[in-house]
DNA sequence: GTCTTTGCTGCAAACGTTTTCATATCAGAA
DNA sequence: TTCTGATATGAAAACGTTTGCAGCAAAGAC
């Protein structure tokens, strides 16, 4: 409601006193310094900030665009991001985006209309304008959790097909030889994990039957179960499964509960990036972990200083970590 | 990058015909305005939200304030609601605080600053200063999930102490008479559901005794974890427990899991909300659910009439549903 | 023929800031 | 005394839009 001119009017000093009184800058007599700050208290002024980037060409906000469907994996980063972002004096602004490719454009436009100071991508959108428009507005982006060929995008992620093949390992250091396959077929990460899964079992000499693996059109847990009522039907003789993500997970422990199966007494099942819930299942759920807190504050940090405009190495890759809770154990006797 | 006043020299036009051609105003002539669409287009122009909204008096934004431990309720919750507004033509900001004087103070900075068209809140925040600057400002303002004394507040919720007392009759019809409790200190619906769960075990003529409730400090697995560990270590003859939310409840099971207890075997667990993964963990948990969707919409509905100008009815009370999984049954033979 | 209506266009003001520039005051130095 | 430099202040321009107003041409009414 106040503006600075009212300000200005109560204060009986001009708009230009007021903006280096609130601003803090230098050239403002003390006790008249004194008096503004007082009415600012008062009257709870704030200075209008579309006025305040208009001029200053800069709104101190990055976008943070990420899949309406997030995950906790995901949710967890960006509170992250959000929180380290803050500290370098950064406001966040959300763009939750849907797998449509109407969705995409809409976010796109609101970018573009909001003139904010950078991006970071922890949805890998399926729109090509939108790695065009990043890359020719020279607008600071990031990708979080996945990378783009071309070298052009700055990212932080783990290695995906090395993380997969651990947890595939895994298994196959208990004993199993007949491991299913839970992924997707969306994202690159969906492709990534199978491909780890397939070259952890080739390393153990095991032959990665097609049956095996099923790909799911999202990572949810309705998903997970349908995928492992699926791969239940086909009576492979499996004895433990990987889920390339916790909510997969989640949805095959149930599927197998519903068909009487024990976990990890007769499947063992192994997830993918330790989502907060996954310590408190009972079993608690095998999985690997990414460095969530680190990749986030990481990705704040290269925001910021690209913002400044220093050049940053282009890929942060970050190291993963096998997470064993009671969701796994070797097979049962005799097979 | 470009403005209004690039794209008027590249058509050979004055800015206002511009702008009345990309907002599909009358009064520009078929061709003229063809040629413009067609230049916006090619330059990917979209016009400036901050220089618009100064002019315009209005940002054609709401925003939603909910906590930054949002659980996977409100997590649904806020997705309804962003999608019901997008139906009406507003966008969303999104404002995550935590349990803080100082970032509730940071929040309401923010929301000054930005000159919303109206305001949500998912989140009960506890400086007062809030909600005397929503009641000044004659800020459109929608309660989601909790009322405010003083009618003064838009509201949309459930009746919670109904919900609960729910719950305990549940457990109570199963034939169970000890009954624990897991509720919070925090928010009011801590209270309120503690005060269902009193008067729905009084309704029955079991008496409610002090050392089977606790109330913990946040609503984590982690801590329906500890306090059922605490309820344990009492060694009350609890046969069933009332979760005040599927969070708690689920920290609650891990705890029986870890202490050789099955659910429902041994004790029963109901929890209130029915987030999401409710319905997949093993076993599923029988909880009460709030119409999140209708909740959603409803809310969105309000504040997009608010903001035209119409009156609404304060408050908006919506029923609630008991979920019967498979986490209650009967109490164990002997007791 | 004139008068009125309608369609189209541009000028200029306004929104709320920040900052450059010019000007004024004052203290201290010569 | 005059000059220098630091401190303090305001006027005005700028940022990118939208819109009321004025002006003009073309079309229609009489």
């Amino acid at each position: 409601m106040t503006s600075i001119k009212d300000l200005a009017r109560l204060a009986g000093v001009s708009p230009s006193t007021i903006s280096r009184a609130v601003n803090g800058k230098k050239y403002v007599k003390p006790e008249i310094r004194e008096r503004i700050l007082e009415l600012v208290r008062e009257t709870g002024y704030v200075p209008n900030s579309a006025a305040r980037s208009m001029v200053l060409k800069r709104t101190f906000t990055v976008g943070i665009v990420i899949p309406d469907t997030f995950n906790m994996f995901q949710r967890q980063l960006f509170s992250t991001v959000e929180r380290s972002l803050e500290g370098f004096g950064y406001h966040t602004s959300f763009f939750f985006v849907v797998w449509e490719p109407e969705s995409e454009l809409r976010c796109l436009r609101r970018i573009k209309a909001e003139k904010l100071d950078g991006i970071i991508m922890i949805h890998e959108v399926a729109r090509p304008e939108f790695y065009d428009f990043l890359a020719k507005s020279q607008l600071p982006a990031v990708l979080c959790t996945f990378t783009r060929a071309g070298g052009f995008f700055h990212s932080v992620h783990v290695d995906e097909e090395a993380a997969a093949r651990t947890a595939t390992e895994h298994l196959v250091s208990l004993g199993h030889r007949r491991i299913g396959l839970l992924s997707g077929t969306h994202f690159s990460f969906g492709a990534q994990r199978a491909e780890g899964y397939r070259s952890g079992l080739a390393a153990s000499g095991i032959e990665a039957r097609e049956a095996d693996a099923v790909l799911l059109p999202s990572y949810t847990p309705e998903e997970g179960r349908s995928g492992m009522r699926a791969l239940l039907e086909r009576d492979l003789g499996l004895t433990a499964v990987f889920a390339a993500t916790d909510e997969l997970a989640i949805g095959a422990v149930r599927a197998l509960y519903e068909a009487g199966l024990k976990v990890p007494r007769d499947v063992s099942v192994i997830g993918f990036d330790d989502i907060d819930i996954s310590a408190y299942l009972s079993p608690g759920l095998t999985t690997v972990r990414q460095p969530i807190r680190e990749m986030g504050k990481r990705t704040a940090e290269i925001m910021s200083r690209l913002i400044e405009g220093h050049r940053e190495p282009g890929d942060s890759v970050f190291g993963h970590e096998l997470v064993i809770r009671e969701s796994t154990k070797g097979p049962p006797k005799g097979n």
